[in-house]
DNA sequence: AGCACTGATGTCAGGGACTGTCATCGCGTA
DNA sequence: TACGCGATGACAGTCCCTGACATCAGTGCT
């Protein structure tokens, strides 16, 4: 028994995000993790390719989401609203609030872990360029609203996990592109 | 012999660039860099926490000298213009463009490496924000600002390292500001 | 039912990164 | 000269990660 069982990918993150929290980051072996999903070490490295990835399982499917939303808009947005509809695309996908703050905890006291984290949105960046670009968007003004997109999901998504907050993601990722607009605007 | 030659750091530094030139990164142990640069394993861990860092050792010289300049910058500077000095001073102590590209070519063709690269952009960036802080500088503009000086490094450093590239760091860097000067300001 | 085929998993062996511990060496100083 | 201090060497050990091969569960075909 234990082979055959479904939604091994998502077992060996759940054990991850467990035993991370149990006994922290380093100490935990990701033998102890396969072992905990009911798998073999060897195992854990077909699904992820090292012992970090684990925690990033998502972010495929966000690089996914918001590439195809930018792709979608209407051909008359303009690229700041159609990275807008890109992260009101993500909002709408995200997975609960307290999965989230677990990871983030871990993420956030291991600089081995926030260097993949920020690897993972340069490249997230790059795909919304990239889809920017099929649109028909130059390449100064691509980059720079993918940044802006980027950086305005770092800090709305940020807030959202913060202590004590209730708002909605999607709300935050709003309050802060508009924030975002009313700085680059700003007579600075 | 071997005990007690001056300059163990940047024996390390140099024997590990040239072997990641001459076999590649992941083709080079830690062993053999240490015993070019006429070491043990262990010494190299003593001087470098882990294999990527050896490649990174001027960030530390590049966070202050960045630092230095923005707190020391006159008083009446916009934060732009701060930033600007900052980047003027940054060009001034740059090592040479052929070990830089050596060294591009090897970070360039790694992930591993790239990550490390970006989080010490963003150590740097939290530095520059510090410092502006410390000049009495608000918290969106003073991010805002570091962020964009890092980006004008980022991009200004890319020209200066590409093949067939002749102008000065500090003329690229200057050009660079420019350019994203019009870009922010333009009527878009 | 019996059979081959495919894909996921288990098992085993091994290299290389990194760490803890203790001994040793070169140098300055009392 | 004796002593102390900081850097290095030597050694053992853990963990991350990989390659190679065997094994098992399910599928389609006869």
């Amino acid at each position: 028994m234990g082979r055959w069982e479904p939604n091994t990918r998502e077992r060996l993150a759940r054990a991850a995000l467990e035993l991370f929290g149990e006994r922290g980051y380093e100490q935990t072996t990701v033998a102890e993790i396969a072992r905990r999903a009911g798998l073999t070490e060897r195992t854990y490295f077909r699904h992820y390719a090292d012992k970090r990835e684990v925690l990033f399982g998502g972010s495929d499917v966000l690089r996914k989401v918001f590439a195809t939303a930018v792709a979608e808009a209407p051909a008359s947005d303009a690229p700041i609203d159609v990275v807008a509809a890109g992260l009101e695309a993500v909002a709408a996908v995200f997975p609960g609030r307290e999965t989230a703050r677990q990871r983030q905890s871990v993420v956030g006291s291991h600089p081995e872990l926030q260097e993949r984290e920020l690897i993972k949105l340069a490249t997230l960046s790059a795909a919304v360029t990239e889809a920017l670009h099929a649109r028909g968007v130059a390449d100064p003004t691509a980059a720079l609203a993918a940044e802006a997109g980027i950086a305005v999901f770092k800090i709305g998504y940020e807030r959202w996990i913060a202590p004590a907050e209730h708002r909605e993601l999607a709300d935050l990722l709003h309050a802060s592109l508009t924030e975002l607009k009313a700085v680059t605007a700003g007579s600075r």
